[in-house]
DNA sequence: AGCACGCCGACT
DNA sequence: GTCGGCGTGCTC
C-alpha cells in the first residue's frame, strides 16, 4: 500500500468536525490555514488545512487535495492559534473563524473559468453548436448552457467535455478601467482603420464614451488595445473612508497631568508583556488622545497597533484624531468598504504598510505582523459581541487573548466601563486608569431630571415637558445648537384600533409592528416585515386608528409646531441608509447647518460637537425594563454617553432627562454621572441572582416550525444535558427551556437554555465531544440549534 | 450550508 | 402524463 500523507481540513459550514484527505507529494508541504481545493460531496470545496490527521474508520474513503490555492499560508502561526481558540473558546467551526480573518474576495470558493477539451466526442445538438474545442468558454455560454437544464455544466466537467481553469486572478489588478490614453506609438494609428479612414488622435486621458463621440467604435478601441496604440488607465484606487478627513491639529495637543499619568503608566508596560489595563474616563476626557499618544510610543518602539471601536461610522471623530496623528499610516477594516478595498487594506497591512488598524469587532483578525498593543475603545459596548453568523465572538474578549498570546499589554477604555471589566479591576486583574475631568475649561453638563408625570405637556406634543421645551427655545435664541435623543425610531411604536383596541403585530414575529408615516407603512423591526396603506382595522375594519407613543419621525414632524426657529436633521437607520450617509449628516451638523440634531442611538457616539449645549433625552427610561440582565447597564451607559454630547468646549452644556420614573435610582446615578454608585448598585444585583461577572453564561437556542415539537426537543435536551454534566462533574445551573423573549422571529418558535457556569472552558469541550459523539445531538433535523457563548442578550 | 434525491399535488 | 414543490440525508 502506497504511503499517505493524511491531513485534516475544515469546511465553513454547521460542521464543526475537519475531514480527512491525502495529501498528494507534489502538493508539497502546507502552513496552518493554508487555503486548499479539495473535493466534497458532488463538488469541490475550500478548504483550511488544519495539520496532519490520524487514519479514519476504514469505511471512509479518503479523497484527495486537488491543489493548495496559494504559495504559502494567510496565517501566520500567532493569527492561526488565535483563530484556533476562538473556533474552541466559542463552540465555532474552524473553518468559519478562518474565513472570517479573511477579507471576502479570498474566501468565496476561488475564482473559475472554464474552458472546451480538446478532443470532444458526439454531444446533444444544443449543445454542439456552441463548443468551440480548445478555446475559453464565455459566461454568456455558460449562462445559456445554465438555461438549458440544471447543471449540465457539472455533468460536461463529469464528462471531461468541459474543463475549468483555475486561475489565482485574487492577485489581479481588476481596478475598473477610468479611461485610455495614446501611447508613443500613436502614429501607427493608420493601422487601426480601413476604408472609412483611422479614428482620430487625442491628447490626454479619454473616458470611453467621450472616444466613441470622437468615433472609436468599440471595434477600434479594441484593435488598437491589442496593437498597444491605446493603454487603459485603470481608476485610482480610493483610500478607505476617505470621506473622514484627518485633523492634523490634534498633533500640537498637549496632555493634562491625568492623560500623563496614564501614559507614563502603560508606556513602561509595552515591554513588559501581556498585561490588561481598563481605562475609566469620563466623557470628553480625551481618552483618544491618550491612545494616540500609546500608539505613538509602540510606532516608536517598530511595532504596530490594533484597535477596536464601536461601528466606524459612528467613530468618525477617533479616526479623524487617528489620521491626524499618524496620516496614512493607519488603515480601517470595515463592512462598508467594498470588497476591493478591504483586500487592499488587508494587503497593506500584511506587506507592513500600515502600522495602525483601526476598526469594528471584525478588525481582530488584521493581519498585523508584530503587535505592540491593543486599544478597544468604548470597551462596553454591546456591538462588540457578534451574535448572528457564527463565529460567535466577543470582539473586548478576544482582543484580551489576542493580547495574550502575543505577550502585549491591551488597553480597554470606557466612560462607563462594563460590570465585567471594572470587575476584573477591582479584582486587580486589570491595572485601573482613571481620566476624572475634562481637559481646558471643558466641564461636565448640568443634568436636570424632569418629571413627565407632572410636567409633561399633553396633548400632540406629549413627549416633550415644559422646562424643555422652554430650554430648547432659549438655546436656539442664543444661536446654539441641541441634540434631541429618543431611543425608538419610526413614527409611532404602537398603533391601536380607535374602535375595537385591536394592534396589529408581526405576521412572523409575533411582536408589534411600529409605524412609519411615509406610505403609512407598518414595519417589524426585528424581521424587516413591511406591509403599506394600513388604513383600517384588520379586525373590525375601522378606521379610526391610535397612534401610540412616539418615534423619531413623529417628533421630527411636530418639531416645527413646537419651536419655530428650528432646523432639524433627523439621524437614525431609516434616514441614514448608508454609513457615509450617517457620517454626513453629523457632519452638516457640525457645520451647522442645522441648529438641532434629532436621534436615535446613533447620536450617541463619538461625536464631537462643541456648541452643542443642550441635550434633551426625551425617554431616559425607555429600555430599562427589557427581560435581559444588561439593560440596566446599557441604559446607564447610553445615558452617560448622551449626556456627554453637552457643553464639549467653551459653553456650559446642559442636559435635560425626562422620566416618568425620577425616584428610579439608575436615573439619579446617571444625572450625577456616579459610575461607581451604579457600579456597586449593580454588582450586587448580579451577585444575587448569578449573573456575570460571577458566572459565564452559554445560551442555548432551539428554533422550529412546530412548537409542539420544538418544546419536546428542548426539554428533551436539558434531561440529557443534565445528566452529561453531573457525569463530567462539571458544576452548572441550567435554566429553562423557556420562550425567548422574542419567542416567534421570522416565522419560527424559539426557546432557550441558559447554562450558567464557572467551568466555561470545560462546559464547551463537553459540548463539543457530546456533538461529534451524537451527531448534532441526535436532534431531530426540523430543530435548529445555536450555542451563544458569553451571550451579549438573552433575545 | 448546499445539493442531490425522492415522493406528492396542479397543470397541459 | 409532467413540472416542480420542499422534506431529508450526506458530505473525508
Amino acid at each position: 500500500m502506497p504511503s499517505r500523507t493524511l491531513i485534516a481540513v475544515a469546511i465553513t459550514g454547521p460542521m464543526r468536525r475537519s475531514f480527512t484527505y491525502d495529501l498528494p507529494d507534489d502538493i508539497g508541504p502546507l502552513g496552518k490555514g493554508q487555503r486548499l481545493l479539495v473535493p466534497f460531496g458532488k463538488g469541490r470545496k475550500l478548504g483550511y488545512y488544519l495539520g496532519p490527521a490520524e487514519p479514519p474508520p476504514s469505511h471512509i474513503t479518503i479523497k484527495q487535495v486537488l491543489k493548495k490555492l496559494d504559495e504559502e499560508s494567510f496565517f501566520s502561526p500567532e493569527l492561526f492559534d488565535f483563530c484556533h481558540w476562538m473556533a474552541e473558546y466559542y463552540f465555532a467551526n474552524p473553518a468559519d473563524v478562518l474565513a472570517s480573518a479573511l477579507p471576502s474576495m479570498l474566501k468565496t470558493a476561488v475564482a473559475v473559468r472554464y474552458r472546451w477539451a480538446e478532443q470532444i466526442g458526439e454531444l446533444p445538438q444544443a449543445i454542439h453548436q456552441l463548443c468551440k474545442p480548445g478555446r475559453k468558454i464565455s459566461s454568456a455560454t455558460i449562462l445559456s448552457l445554465h438555461q438549458t437544464g440544471k447543471s449540465v455544466v457539472r455533468k460536461l466537467i463529469r464528462e471531461g467535455i468541459i474543463e475549468e481553469v483555475w486561475e489565482g486572478d485574487a492577485d489581479e489588478d481588476n481596478r475598473p478601467t477610468a479611461g485610455y490614453r495614446m501611447t508613443d506609438d500613436a502614429d501607427l494609428i493608420l493601422l487601426v482603420g480601413k476604408g472609412k479612414g483611422p479614428p482620430p488622435q487625442f491628447y490626454g486621458e479619454k473616458s470611453r464614451t467621450e472616444l466613441k463621440e470622437l468615433g472609436w467604435s468599440d471595434h477600434y478601441l479594441s484593435k488598437a488595445l491589442k496593437l498597444c496604440l491605446l493603454q487603459p488607465v485603470l481608476a485610482e484606487p480610493v483610500h478607505p473612508l476617505d470621506f473622514i478627513k484627518g485633523r492634523p491639529e490634534v498633533r500640537g495637543l498637549k496632555l493634562n497631568q491625568e492623560q500623563q499619568t496614564v501614559v507614563d503608566t502603560v508606556t513602561p508596560a509595552l515591554a513588559a508583556g501581556f498585561k490588561p489595563f481598563l481605562l475609566h474616563g469620563i466623557t470628553g476626557s480625551g481618552k483618544t488622545i491618550v491612545y494616540c499618544h500609546l500608539t505613538q510610543e509602540v510606532i516608536n518602539r517598530k511595532q504596530t497597533v490594533l484597535m477596536l471601536t464601536p461601528e466606524i461610522a459612528l467613530s468618525g471623530a477617533t479616526l479623524a484624531y487617528f489620521r491626524g496623528y499618524f496620516g496614512d499610516r493607519v488603515t480601517v477594516i470595515h463592512s462598508a468598504m467594498t470588497d476591493r478595498e478591504r483586500l487592499d487594506s488587508w494587503r497593506g497591512i500584511r506587506q507592513g504598510k500600515y502600522q495602525i488598524v483601526v476598526g469594528p469587532r471584525s478588525a481582530i483578525f488584521a493581519p498585523l505582523p508584530d503587535i505592540g498593543l491593543i486599544i478597544v475603545d468604548e470597551e462596553h459596548d454591546g456591538s462588540y459581541k457578534q451574535d448572528d453568523p457564527s463565529p460567535r465572538f466577543h470582539g473586548r474578549d478576544s482582543a484580551i487573548m489576542r493580547a495574550k498570546l502575543n505577550n502585549v499589554p491591551v488597553v480597554l477604555g470606557s466612560a462607563s466601563p462594563s460590570v465585567e471589566s471594572y470587575y476584573q479591576a477591582s479584582q486587580g486583574r486589570y491595572q485601573l486608569l482613571e481620566l476624572t475631568q475634562r481637559p481646558g475649561e471643558a466641564v461636565l453638563p448640568d443634568v436636570r431630571v424632569v418629571d413627565m408625570r407632572i410636567d409633561g405637556v399633553k396633548g400632540e406634543a406629549g413627549f416633550v415637558s415644559f422646562p424643555l421645551k422652554k430650554e430648547v427655545e432659549k438655546r436656539l435664541a442664543a444661536d446654539q445648537q441641541v441634540i434631541l435623543f429618543l431611543n425608538r425610531r419610526g413614527y409611532a411604536p404602537m398603533l391601536r384600533c380607535g374602535e375595537c383596541g385591536f394592534t396589529p403585530t408581526c405576521p412572523s414575529c409575533n411582536i408589534r409592528l411600529t409605524y412609519h408615516k411615509v406610505g403609512h407603512r407598518l414595519t417589524c423591526h426585528y424581521c424587516g416585515f413591511t406591509r403599506s396603506n394600513y388604513s383600517s382595522c384588520d379586525q373590525c375594519f375601522g378606521t379610526r386608528i391610535l397612534y401610540m407613543g412616539a418615534g423619531t419621525q413623529k417628533v421630527e414632524e411636530t418639531i416645527p409646531k413646537l419651536f419655530a426657529q428650528a432646523q432639524t436633521i433627523r439621524l437614525d437607520s431609516d434616514s441614514a441608509a448608508g454609513r457615509i450617509s450617517a457620517h454626513q449628516i453629523l457632519n452638516a451638523f457640525a457645520k451647522r447647518e442645522f441648529n438641532l440634531l434629532l436621534g436615535t442611538q446613533m447620536v450617541t457616539k463619538g461625536l464631537d460637537m462643541p456648541n452643542v449645549s443642550l441635550v434633551g433625552v426625551l425617554s431616559a427610561d425607555s429600555g430599562s425594563d427589557l427581560p435581559d440582565f444588561r439593560s440596566s447597564e446599557k441604559t446607564f451607559a447610553r445615558l452617560l454617553q448622551v449626556a456627554g454630547r453637552s457643553g464639549r468646549a467653551g459653553i456650559k452644556g446642559e442636559v435635560i432627562f425626562q422620566t416618568y420614573a425620577p425616584e428610579s435610582l439608575l436615573i439619579t446615578d446617571a444625572s450625577r454621572q456616579d459610575y461607581k454608585s451604579f457600579y456597586a448598585r449593580e454588582l450586587v444585583s448580579r451577585q444575587e441572582c448569578s449573573f456575570p461577572p460571577f458566572v459565564r453564561l452559554t445560551n442555548v437556542v432551539f428554533s422550529a416550525s412546530e412548537e409542539k415539537e420544538l418544546e419536546e426537543t428542548a426539554l428533551d435536551f436539558y434531561e440529557r444535558l443534565k445528566a452529561r454534566l453531573s457525569q463530567s462533574k462539571i458544576k452548572a445551573q441550567v435554566l429553562g427551556p423557556h420562550p425567548c423573549p422574542l419567542y416567534q422571529l421570522r416565522k419560527s418558535y424559539r426557546r432557550h437554555l441558559f447554562v450558567k457556569t464557572n467551568q466555561q472552558v470545560a462546559l464547551v469541550r463537553m459540548l463539543t465531544e457530546w456533538e461529534s459523539a451524537e451527531s448534532r445531538f441526535k436532534l431531530p433535523a426540523t430543530v435548529k440549534i445555536i450555542i451563544d457563548v458569553d451571550p451579549d442578550d438573552m433575545m
